[in-house]
DNA sequence: TGTACATCAGTGAACGCGCGTTCACTGATGTAC
DNA sequence: TGTACATCAGTGAACGCGCGTTCACTGATGTAC
């Protein structure tokens, strides 16, 4: 069944979904018009309209989604884990595997301005979210580890967060850019690089 | 002697600069139009061109700025330090007070589809920059600090990597509210929170 | 100190563009009987 | 199985807007003599 020549899409809404995430990729999140997604997705100016009511609630829909992949992601690398030192490391690994993976939603997810903008500014970082879900679940493997006598007793939220930052940071460095100029400098693979920085994340923190 | 009422501005480049940076804080980096800074600078579109080639090379020049800063900040912050323990400390407090002290340029610093839309795209991220200074000062304090004893000896790169991961980590997520958010949640300031983790990498890391 | 002239740094009108959004419309689909 | 009708999901033209950029221009400033 062909979607084309038919005049209703089928699909439109994930159709509309799936093209702002390729241009995300290719040309940013400049590129990112209601009209220029309609016309890639080879429909007229006003259609997106039925089934978002703005350009700001078709970036929401998307960011929520990516928030909900990479929790997916991560608490998938926590239950495939042996014990909470390799749960740690995974979860780490996991997150930035997620931002390697999907770069346009990682982009997405972490734009502050997207959010405020929104007309939701009042209730925006109230309510959780997938990604408090995410984080919540990787404060529970710090306190494991914790228990376990792996980590340092004491200031769970604080090791939990630092786990966080680090992620985030080697995510963020890895996207712009930064890692692989460094990683050219010194004659090795981006992933060689990336490896080495977190094994060496769970080599310096845990004691075993 | 007031700018005003003159017909030649006196320092336009500096005042367009000034108001960019503004705009960013107040609306985000959408809100950055060259037309949009000429008419707050209280000037015609057309005069910004004496001083920009086009948009991006007034964002160009931010940037660049923006890692003169960071650098010099960063530099003086490991020149006060006591000794290497305290400077890579005091170092990652450095960065992420720039962050959250320069909210606008840290945000435009990092901002790929920036830099890569520019003409000189070809041979971006190939000249070193003052980012690159900031990093190099970086990666010499952490040798200090495994010449002393303090770090363990083997991988330096990674472990500055490591260390530039989380002042850039925690400093995203501060900007992002993220860390707002779950410092309310634990009843505490930001600021507290923020100085816990450093504090915690510190000691997690170093060994006396 | 004055004058002629070159250069600098503005003006403001104009161009074409893509955008967000609206709206009356219509073809396609689903449902009740 | 047909038919009438409601609803859904498109069309495509239109609106007003701010944008980047250009251009002929002109007032202000600096310099040589």
């Amino acid at each position: 069944m062909p979607t084309k020549d038919r005049y209703h899409h089928g699909d439109l809404r994930e159709e509309l979904l799936r093209v702002s995430l390729r241009l995300i990729d290719a040309e940013g999140l400049a590129a990112v018009s209601l009209r220029r997604v309609a016309r890639e997705a080879g429909v007229s100016p006003g259609a997106p309209y039925h089934h978002f009511a703005d350009r700001a609630a078709l970036l929401a829909a998307l960011r929520a989604r990516g928030f909900e992949l990479m929790r997916d992601e991560i608490r998938a690398a926590r239950a495939a884990a042996a014990g909470p030192a390799d749960a740690l490391a995974g979860m780490g690994a996991a997150y930035v595997r997620f931002a390697v993976g999907n770069p346009s939603y990682f982009r997405l997810m972490f734009r502050p301005e997207l959010v405020e903008s929104g007309k939701h500014a009042a209730a925006a970082g109230d309510e959780p979210d997938a990604g408090d879900d995410a984080f919540a679940a990787l404060e529970e493997t710090v306190m494991d580890a914790v228990r376990a006598g792996i980590l340092p007793a004491g200031d769970a939220d604080a090791l939990a967060l630092m786990y966080w930052s680090l992620g985030h940071g080697l995510a963020s460095l890895i996207l712009d850019g930064k890692l692989g100029q460094r990683a050219d400098r010194m004659g090795i693979a981006t992933d060689e690089l990336t490896e080495r920085v977190t094994r060496m994340f769970a080599a310096a923190l845990i004691r075993p």
